[in-house]
DNA sequence: TTGCAAGAGGGTACTGAGTACCATATCGTC
DNA sequence: GACGATATGGTACTCAGTACCCTCTTGCAA
């Protein structure tokens, strides 16, 4: 019934649009009653999105089970998870898109929801670095870029008719995010690095590399970056990225 | 008179609460006819935040001055201009975010006033980088990460009871998205670093310092970083500034 | 079988936001 | 004083959302 609700709700909002379309024509429709009608969508507005508060539970899930070592790398799997709920009816997120894009009312309430997943993501964040020095800020930071990176890719998806491979343009999305933001798989990848760090400006000498400390970088993975200090740092990822996927 | 009624809406609001409260009453407390609030006021939301559209237009004169090399300290800059709105009227601020957290209404109005202030930065930076790859994704992000991070330190500010000092607060949170995301300032920045950037995990050997280009790096302005691959970035962010400013 | 409790759906009436339309000042100008 | 423009008041309407009560079925117990 909840479905019959929202399939007869949806065809009158594109054959009509939103605001001409009242609840009463969509139960004449539906050939229910009116109250019927509240007992399954809180606002007209619900009937648009009937699978959200699904996705957001299972979003929840999965961030509960946290077996992902790197935070970052979990909130982006979560965000995955969006958009495969999306792309599993294509034509269906395609016209509600265009709905959502003509009716400042709709527009409203996608925010709120979007909301929900950002506010998610920034909990559990908050949760993995509440010993961290600026964890919550951070946690905020990373879950706003995270959703932005996603939305970028899914509106352009969105605006491509549907067509083309939505889960690799939110991998690359994504991929901005976690290379600037996320830590390298794998445990004890979280302390080093300070002491590895500084800035040999002023020695102006040829200078050896140091291997490492095994505890630390068991590999001798370390990497080497000689950065002018006007290069703005997301191209140093960049290039960062691109060096080891060379190598 | 749009004063007067925005005071009466705001004094009932605190007492009776948003919801109990309906425009005639505010109208009524007022001493005009209900038709003028909606003149002044597109909906009863609107009377909560009677200056945010001022504010926004002040935003966008700010970046059409376009006088900042720096994309991503321009939209900081911008930023600020919210904190400051609310900074102005510290008493007001703060009751006025106890109303919000209240009343979900208030709650989504406020995301989609704040989705216009990311709107209009992202639009900036879209057009600051419309030749850069990926140029409307980064855009988005960044965009998305200044306003968490003010949002982040106005909440704080807010929770607080308007006590301490907003605008340092905020520079410290715009600090950490800056760092990742800015480009240091002085024009000329924006073109090196990629040749400069490689990894040298297979050389395992001393390897002499290059004194980079004089027309890219006048100075000898070189940063020199050995990092474990296992470090997230955003460590490795802090201890260069922290370097630098030590150094 | 009857009695009854519970839950799903339906119907009616109400509140209140927001809109449309029209009436009425008030003010400056010719 | 006539007159157009702008600001305000008033009335009536639509429609989302809520409160309250009714009906019907289902299932269980005596």
């Amino acid at each position: 019934m909840r479905e019959a609700l929202a399939e007869a709700a949806f065809q009158l909002f594109l054959e009509r649009g939103f605001e001409r379309t009242t609840v009463d024509d969509i139960v004449a429709r539906a050939g229910v009653g009116r109250r019927s009608f509240f007992r399954y969508f809180p606002s007209k507005e619900d009937a648009v999105f009937p699978d959200h508060e699904r996705c957001l539970a299972d979003m929840t899930a999965l961030l509960e089970r946290g077996d992902d070592p790197d935070p970052v790398g979990a909130v982006c799997d979560a965000a995955r998870l969006v958009m495969r709920m999306y792309a599993a009816n294509p034509e269906f997120s395609v016209q509600r898109y265009g709905l959502t894009q003509e009716v400042p009312g709709l527009r409203t309430y996608e925010l709120s929801v979007v909301r929900r997943y950002e506010g998610t993501l920034a909990g559990y964040l908050r949760r993995r670095w509440a010993k961290a020095p600026d964890g919550g800020l951070r946690a905020d930071v990373v879950a706003a870029a995270v959703v932005a990176a996603h939305n970028n890719a899914l509106r352009s998806w969105l605006r491509s008719g549907g067509e083309g491979d939505a889960e690799a343009a939110v991998d690359h999305a994504l991929g901005l995010v976690r290379g600037v933001w996320g830590e390298p798989d794998g445990p004890g990848g979280g302390e080093p690095a300070a002491e590895h760090v500084g800035a040999a400006e002023r020695e102006k000498a040829p200078f050896t590399l140091r291997g490492g400390d095994p505890d630390v970088d068991p590999e001798g993975d370390v990497i080497v970056m000689v950065a002018s200090r006007k290069a703005p740092l997301w191209r140093v990822v960049q290039s960062v990225e691109a060096a080891m996927a060379a190598g």
